[in-house]
DNA sequence: CTCGTTGCAAACAATTTGCATTTGT
DNA sequence: ACAAATGCAAATTGTTTGCAACGAG
């Protein structure tokens, strides 16, 4: 069945063709780069605003806003749950699976009596290409 | 000594106005906090921008953008490394002392060749007051 | 006195909104 | 046919910039 039928949303070109850019990457995408894969004609602005911000609430994606709010990407949402890992120096972003942060949720609710719903990590380095370039 | 002449920066009523608020606050603060914090005539809005992008580039506050990038907060650079609780529902921001990530920042370092440098952290949850609340 | 900093207004960028038209069910 | 989604243009918001006046060293 449709992924976007699934999700209790109308299917349309516009929506289906974001959908597809998603499933087709292995990495977060920013709205800018989910531009360029649009390409031609591009579909309007404001409707790509609406398509993520519909997908972010259905679920289908996550939003991520690293630490240059410029450069906020959305990331299909799979099976487990990722964190990412970006290079300071060229911006390439990188996924890193699984996660760290299990039992010290846990601590910490415990310690703020808050129940923790959500968590946002990123690490930032510099990757091996541009630690090259940089001692050149 | 000044804190701000240690920096190698001109000490100014309105970076000093601004250096208080931050060494008066346990939390990190938003630029709309801030602002209502100066209150009164309030100083012109470009020289708050340039004063705290000028403070982030002396370290001497650490910007963090969160889930919602108009709710980016400023914090103090205290001693310590920590991190922030956020409540999701009343958006109250709390500290977390101490970091659980320097094992993990290694291992990943080792895995992808990355040298890491920085990571950003945040926990989101529903407050003990929102949780409350949120049952009746 | 000199140069960095401020305030102001204008410019700019990013995102959101209202509304007529088009499209999915 | 009806409600919802799109495209377009305008509005809104947040941030940045250029420049004259001001203030710190």
């Amino acid at each position: 069945m449709n992924e976007l039928k699934a999700a209790n949303i109308r299917v349309t070109v516009q929506r289906q063709q974001v959908l597809d850019i998603f499933k087709n990457s292995e990495v977060p995408l920013s709205l800018n780069q989910i531009k360029d894969m649009i390409g031609e004609g591009f579909m309007d602005q404001s409707t790509l605003y609406r398509i993520l911000d519909l997908f972010e609430t259905k679920k289908i994606v996550t939003r991520t806003v690293l630490l240059d709010p410029s450069l906020t990407v959305y990331g299909y949402v799979h099976k487990q749950h990722r964190h990412l890992l970006i290079c300071s120096r060229c911006e390439t972003i990188s996924v890193i699976s699984g996660c760290p942060l299990h039992d010290y949720e846990n601590q910490i609710a415990e310690k703020s009596g808050y129940i923790i719903n959500d968590h946002q990590l990123e690490l930032y380095g510099l990757c091996v290409s541009c630690q090259q370039e940089v001692s050149l």
